[in-house]
DNA sequence: AATACGGGGGA
DNA sequence: TCCCCAGTATT
């Protein structure tokens, strides 16, 4: 059988029941693969669930604030697809009436989607054939074809692309698409595949040279950097504390983190005073962690310390602390909330 | 063509 | 530690 037919023998048998897979309608699956994006299906179900329900159309994810939207979407990290899924939905509500576009070109105009996410919409919801290529796309082609390129190289894009293309069944373009995605995700894994009970074994290029550990090829990731993090957590004898919306460029654009020092290196208290009282008159301070909380991103450690300042007056305007809940916050400022328990220090 | 952008989980 | 994950936008 050929390539493209047996895996979508091999779908029919083995795909996983998810609650995406029950429709045709675009705003369910654009939502389930703004999620997906970068995002195993395990830790991305969760949210979809939680998004369904709290905007069951457009319209209401249109009508929410961006605020609310960051706040459910918290937890899982590259926050511009909450922006950017907030916008595109209040562009489609509007100006498109709640209609989706219905190929491949007009949706990749939309606002974080891209190339894999047009292609998937497209082809799930309009049968276009429209081939998708993500992580497990470029996994599953690398090894049967035992093609070396780096798959993030310009190259390689283009190699992946042209093979991807090649592949799809244009008669069934969305069962295909599902398919050699699942296949990835469940047999054709990026360590320990299941060869053995591999409907492609007699033709994969990669099992028959045993090149199946080195396949594909990836250019590595630099270096992540270090940054040093000083959150001045204040606590008001009016049980308030300050937290402030992050504005600008960078990490955790829109959520909300206690007022931030950055330094070039990690600090004691007697930096962190002279620090402080350049700018704030006295005040009681104590360090939460003696260690540094070391936050791993994937492209910076974030060696981060909690300053505990208990203080008559603020240095601007506070929140109730009963209040901080309410905010959308990285998860290092999550989990610090949570162990630090304000209820008991106060 | 590179780099920025999160967080969780597996080996 | 390092790698990977239903990638996209910006530089």
């Amino acid at each position: 059988m050929q390539f493209n037919k047996s895996l979508i023998a091999w779908y029919s048998v083995n795909k996983r029941e998810l609650p995406w897979r029950n429709t045709k309608e675009p705003y369910y699956i654009w939502l389930s693969e703004i999620i997906l994006q970068q995002t195993q299906v395990k830790q991305g179900l969760p949210y979809y669930e939680a998004f369904v329900h709290q905007y069951p159309t457009v319209f209401e994810l249109a009508n929410a604030k961006e605020e609310a939207v960051l706040k459910l979407w918290q937890g899982l990290g590259y926050y511009s697809r909450a922006r950017n899924l907030h916008a595109t939905a209040k562009y489609v509500a509007v100006e498109l009436d709640g209609i989706f576009p219905d190929n491949y070109t007009d949706l990749l105009k939309l606002k974080g989607v891209g190339d894999y996410t047009a292609s998937a919409i497209a082809s799930f919801c309009f049968n276009e054939v429209a081939a998708v290529l993500d992580g497990n796309v470029y996994r599953v082609l690398s090894r049967y074809y035992g093609i070396h390129t780096p798959i993030n190289s310009t190259e390689g894009k283009k190699v992946f692309k042209a093979l991807a293309n090649d592949a799809i069944d244009i008669e069934n373009p969305a069962e295909y698409n599902q398919a050699i995605m699942e296949f990835g995700a469940i047999q054709c894994k990026p360590s320990g595949p299941d060869c053995l009970i591999c409907p492609l074994i007699e033709s994969c290029a990669a099992y028959r040279k045993n090149e199946i550990s080195i396949l594909p090829v990836k250019i590595k990731n630099k270096k992540p950097k270090n940054k040093y993090f000083n959150f001045l957590v204040y606590i008001s004898d009016s049980d308030k504390t300050v937290i402030e919306k992050r504005v600008g460029k960078g990490i955790w654009q829109n959520l909300y983190q206690f007022p931030l020092m950055e330094t070039e290196k990690s600090i004691d208290e007697t930096e962190f005073l002279k620090r402080l009282n350049s700018v704030e008159s006295f005040q009681d301070v104590t360090l939460f962690n003696s260690v540094d909380i070391v936050h791993k991103l994937s492209h910076q450690h974030l060696h981060t310390k909690f300053w505990i300042i208990k203080t008559q007056e603020l240095p601007e305007k506070g929140t109730d602390i009963s209040q901080i809940e309410d905010y959308a916050v990285p998860v290092l400022i999550k989990n610090f909330i949570e162990e630090f328990n304000f209820e008991y220090e106060i």
